[in-house]
DNA sequence: GTCTATATGACGATAGAC
DNA sequence: GTCTATCGTCATATAGAC
């Protein structure tokens, strides 16, 4: 089989098992659910991936990396720490209206419980990313000297919560358009005094 | 047997269920392991409890009920919707230190992957009361004139954030420690110009 | 590579003696 | 009320034909 056929397949099979992931939970999902929803048989699912969790990982591994290319290019195109943050939370809130699963997975998912990490999601690379912003803003002056893991936490941490609020179906209206009033606030709280 | 020995038992199982389901999560926690860590049979154990479930839909409504009850003490004992909401991130925090688990099956826990809930978390009693305090923080000039979920998403949601950075063992410094500045940051978002 | 049929094992829950 | 032994079910994973 051609090279582009079988990563074809592969995707079928991711696609439906983050839908079914996110809709019912990793453990509420069986492999026969997977196999039915991507139209496939149990064998052929199984020639592809090793087992139900290498499912679950690699697609936790391609979502994150998505999140993590998009980070390096907002770093790249933004000089100030204040820009990087913003644009960054705008990225996530319009992820989440675009592919709403991939962000619920990446972010509302309680990976431990199914998966070997090795580390937390907060020591994983975006994360690392951004609370690398969030300190080299405090040496800069841009926002005010308190502790790291706080500021990052008031203008990351709550985003992360308003993905929740959307995703539980608490806001009515799309993310993006709450972006200008979350960032105020968020930003309010960190910003050095003028 | 007398009332108060049963409870004990109760208990007794409510507890053992709390550290596995927090520490494995629920579907990693068997009813055997339930039964070995409360020192239980299988049979004793399904005298005191339906079904696996109903403990964790038992040990659920306990926990919400004394957030619920700690919440209406601080309305009793506080005037301004500043205190109030003050004190309830206050009491987060120092709860957390003295029963992390209770604070991690509350806050940490995808439920209803589980249990049958009607209402999401957000739905819940003591999120709907510190709704309203906001909301009347907003009426009395307390707290900007912002849609409220961000505003409450502000105060709380990111309170709720550093629950987690604390239950992850990012925050290497007990919660209380953090209060303050934690404090400092949601505050200067959320209120009125001075 | 893909399929169907099945082995294997674990879990929740119950039966029935004491 | 408490226990041990066991049942029924279902999920993951494999075997083996095509």
């Amino acid at each position: 089989m051609n090279n582009s056929k079988k990563k074809e397949r592969q995707e079928k099979i991711l696609d439906a098992a983050l839908k079914l992931f996110t809709e019912r939970g990793y453990f509420n999902t069986t492999v026969n659910d997977i196999q039915f929803a991507s139209k496939m048989s149990v064998g052929s699912l199984y020639n592809y991936f090793e087992n139900k969790e290498s499912i679950a990982v690699t697609l936790y591994s391609n979502i994150e990396n998505c999140l993590c290319e998009a980070l390096c290019e907002i770093e790249q195109n933004h000089e100030s720490m204040h820009d990087c943050c913003f644009e960054a939370v705008r990225h996530i809130f319009e992820t989440t209206e675009r592919s709403p699963s991939s962000m619920q997975y990446l972010l509302y998912t309680k990976h431990r419980e199914f998966m070997p990490v090795e580390k937390t999601a907060f020591a994983s690379m975006p994360f690392l990313k951004m609370k690398s912003w969030v300190e080299k803003g405090q040496e800069n002056g841009e926002i005010r000297n308190i502790e790291p893991n706080v500021a990052m936490n008031a203008i990351f941490g709550s985003a992360i919560r308003m993905v929740f609020l959307r995703i539980d179906g608490i806001l009515e209206s799309s993310l993006p358009d709450y972006l200008d009033e979350y960032w105020e606030c968020s930003w309010r709280g960190v910003r050095t005094e003028q």
